[in-house]
DNA sequence: CTGTGTGCAAACATTTTGCAAGCAG
DNA sequence: CTGCTTGCAAAATGTTTGCACACAG
């Protein structure tokens, strides 16, 4: 797959195009919003929240929730969307038009910081092979008390 | 809280009978038959499936759904079992009497190799600090593809 | 006895699916 | 035109809750 790190909304666009293409399906006007959307929200979604979203910005188009899911689904598995479960605030979505990182999770004020670590990277490559696993992907999410949040709990 | 690791049956059993004595509330064949059942098999349940088993060990109890959702949201609450969340195949549970670990899960059979790694623990802890965030938990699955998977694959 | 715990069924929240109509190619 | 896509509502899934009875302390 074309590394999609940093595309430009066009750019991506033309890759979705290529992708659905390749596999016989259709550019629609809900798939454009949806894809749209969540490219200038770069922001953690659930299905539920794009969906208001999407809504929002565009009243004309009547999108129903079966077809954000239906999205999501179909650019998860073509890598244009990656997902994180978190336990309590549901499963999230966002573009992947970014380098891999990992999350850090407020865990009082839900916040999620985004950071990447090559050390920690090659560690897991490390553990895999020692276990004799080929490593296909990985999921890390550290959980915590942001700056912020742990002044408030201490007034 | 104290050191949960390793412990046997009989001082797991003393430890919640403590836990339920400090909150007012009572120690029940149910919540004994759930707790046993997750020490003899140290396994990764999802709800149901624990759900099942202990009605299979304990036939003499009509044990609900809704006790287990119960009893494994207490035990979680005290420390004694610990859940992962698996994207597809759901929320599991493991009895939590060994030292902290992660998870390195084969996507082609489910199985679940459990490893530590403190060089990666440190790591954690410093990406933390240095978004100025107090680390509470973390977790860390590394998903891939076991030996024996690879091999029927290739035929 | 008192109040917690229980199973059951109903309620819920989230996600998926069947269907007939819409529309992209 | 063809058949993929859609919104809708129904269904399915996973989890929680209200209730009256059971039972631990």
């Amino acid at each position: 797959m074309k590394n999609l790190e940093m595309l430009t909304y066009d750019e991506l666009l033309v890759e979705f195009k290529n992708i659905l293409k390749a596999d016989g399906l259709k550019f629609t006007s809900q798939r454009e919003a949806i894809l749209s959307t969540l490219y200038e929200n770069p922001q953690h979604f659930t299905s539920e929240n794009l969906y208001m979203l999407v809504k929002q910005k565009h009243p004309e188009l009547s999108v129903g929730i079966a077809t954000v899911y239906r999205t999501l689904a179909l650019l998860e598995e073509n890598g244009l969307v990656s997902s994180i479960s978190l336990g309590i605030q549901g499963k999230k979505f966002e573009i992947a038009n970014k380098p891999h990182h990992d999350h850090l999770i407020c865990e009082s004020c839900g916040k999620i910081v985004e950071f990447e670590n090559e050390k920690i990277e090659d560690l897991q490559h490390q553990i895999a092979k020692e276990n004799g696993f080929v490593l296909t992907d990985h999921l890390m999410q550290l959980y915590g008390i942001c700056t912020e949040c742990q002044k408030n709990q201490s007034k």
